[in-house]
DNA sequence: CCTTGACCTTCCCATGATTGGAAGGCCTAT
DNA sequence: ATAGGCCTTCCAATCATGGGAAGGTCAAGG
């Protein structure tokens, strides 16, 4: 299977196979006499894995992880739900980073007539030193504060 | 005031204040004889503008919406909400997504037992083409779960 | 007056993941 | 044999930010 056939069955672009390969998170393909890559359907479905994990926020490096506890058969499963659980607190700290800020344009949208009139308390806002930052409140599960 | 007490005053870094110079984001600084910077007050405040927005999730682009909103003493506080609310629209989309993440995360480790033992769900979820991914209900705000 | 240290200037490089394109080689079907 | 669709490598751009080098400027103190 060469690079377009592989990128069709695994959801990952030739473009980023051939950067996968030369960062080092998967191995170097194998080449044809003309040296075109070719791949296995094992390798396909690291690539799959790959794509996989990407579509679940993991960044590359984790991903480097993931796949040494994948092809380690003697892996403690722990180390796996570590790194994913690692990963739901990094979401959940950008989710709430990104909440606060919903909150905080909610607050200042709310008070602003938002019609032909030029005055507005979100301008006022972003211009004053006196800024309206809502924290978080209570709301959540409460996990992960520091 | 030359560019460091700026970024001091604005909490924006003197390599980003040059950044956004040169990107036409903000205008040119004035110059003494020597070539330094100046910054006057008012032009700290439109560097604090800058920075509150950018705490506020804009990306630069919207910020020069904006400023041009800020300067035009004849714009409609309509615009300016409009450019607030598809910001708060632009982040619950992106929240939604990593809530997705973090739900199929969740369920995935949920089933790891995490112990010494190699066989692990998650793993396998990520090798299968049988992908267990959650949807965000049907097509709601993305409120009340989790 | 000269040195020292803290500031400033421009220029280049790196990040992370991804995409785009150019120039050139290969393969297959007509 | 030629067309077109693949493939190869290399180079550049994205977005916002930081790091650092090489060199000029300024203020304080000896």
């Amino acid at each position: 299977m060469n690079i377009g056939e592989a990128a069709k069955a695994s959801g990952v672009s030739a473009k980023m196979i051939r950067y996968y390969e030369q960062t080092g998170l998967i191995p170097e393909a194998g080449r044809t006499a003309a040296g075109y890559r070719t791949y296995t359907t094992t390798e396909v479905q690291m690539l799959r894995f790959v794509r996989r994990a990407r579509d679940l926020g993991f960044a590359v490096e984790r991903i480097a992880e993931l796949l040494a506890l994948w092809r380690d058969r003697s892996r403690h499963s722990a180390d796996v739900k570590h790194l994913a659980l690692a990963q739901v607190e990094g979401l959940r700290r950008r989710i709430r980073e990104m909440e606060d800020m919903v909150a905080t344009l909610e607050h200042l949208a709310h008070g602003c007539n938002g019609d032909h009139r030029p005055d507005c308390p979100i301008l006022a806002d972003l211009e004053g030193e006196t800024s309206v930052v809502l924290p978080h409140g209570p709301t959540g599960t409460g996990f992960g504060r520091h």
